[in-house]
DNA sequence: TTTATATACATGCATTTGCATTTAAATGTC
DNA sequence: GACATTTAAATGCAAATGCATGTATATAAA
């Protein structure tokens, strides 16, 4: 039997949920306003982009952002059919294979990066200091998420 | 054209979405390996019995709970299935219904809890004092997520 | 080298979600 | 009161997700 956690303790997971919600919300919601692809597909082409060349297997995407490996598997259909990356063979790995952005996939991105970037700022901008957000920044570094 | 978040607010805004994507994860599996219903359930299940007799209205836990409407009424439709809420003609507005949770739904609820208690103290209880969690909670709160 | 086990990724099927629209009752206007 | 508008909730259909399993290659054990 586990001790019950504190009132701050609930109130702290709360926000976070509550928060990230409206935050998710607010940014799909603008990001389908000017036609464009999911949050989803940002996260997945930044780190193909910063992967460069030889771009990423999958399951290092799975790891890097989260993705149950099913749910990838399938995103990575959807993206590649629109142009955005491109599968090609591992030599290193007969099972595996490489996920490359394509030219089409770094321009989407930079096109959806105003947009979440405006949603970025509208929600923790305004009423934070960059004082305020280090602090922030380092309590939230102190939540570690059991591995498993 | 609106400036470009500093990095610490881009860092706040991905610390809040990896904890919480993992902490979802997490207490999910938790729920699932107990055989319980999923964590959406419990949050409805809590307002309902906050709410006490006269129940609440959907539209109410839409707000509450920030679900868009037809997921939520079709969240209902599975609960009401298990028994643990039920839905009752509403007095004073034709078109709508009050949700009232069953003395099945309270069940499940508190056998939920534990579970649940566990996961939110795994994740945010280890590295936070209760003064860490005070600051914490203050600037999270300053995160005000505009209305639409 | 054969055989067992683990890892990388895909996929069939059922459930859930998202989107647009529908139904019905309430409110507002004339 | 008659008619248009708004609000509460449900629903048909397409897309996405979760789960379990399949396929293929790699690694380990015998």
């Amino acid at each position: 039997m586990t001790k019950t956690p504190s009132q701050k303790t609930i109130k702290v997971w709360g926000r976070i949920f509550r928060i990230q919600k409206k935050a998710l919300a607010y940014t799909e919601k603008a990001l389908k306003s000017a036609q464009l692809p999911q949050l989803a597909w940002y996260d997945i082409l930044l780190e193909l982009d910063k992967a460069g060349d030889q771009g990423l297997r999958p399951f290092e995407l799975e790891h890097d952002l989260l993705l149950p490996q099913y749910g990838l598997s399938r995103l990575l259909d959807r993206i590649e059919k629109k142009g955005f990356l491109q599968r090609v063979p591992c030599l290193e790995d007969g099972r595996g294979q490489r996920i490359v952005i394509t030219d089409k996939g770094r321009d989407i991105r930079l096109k959806m990066w105003p947009i979440y970037a405006k949603a970025i700022e509208d929600i923790i901008g305004p009423n934070l200091s960059e004082n305020d957000l280090r602090t922030l920044s380092e309590f939230l570094a102190k939540i570690d998420i059991p591995e498993e």
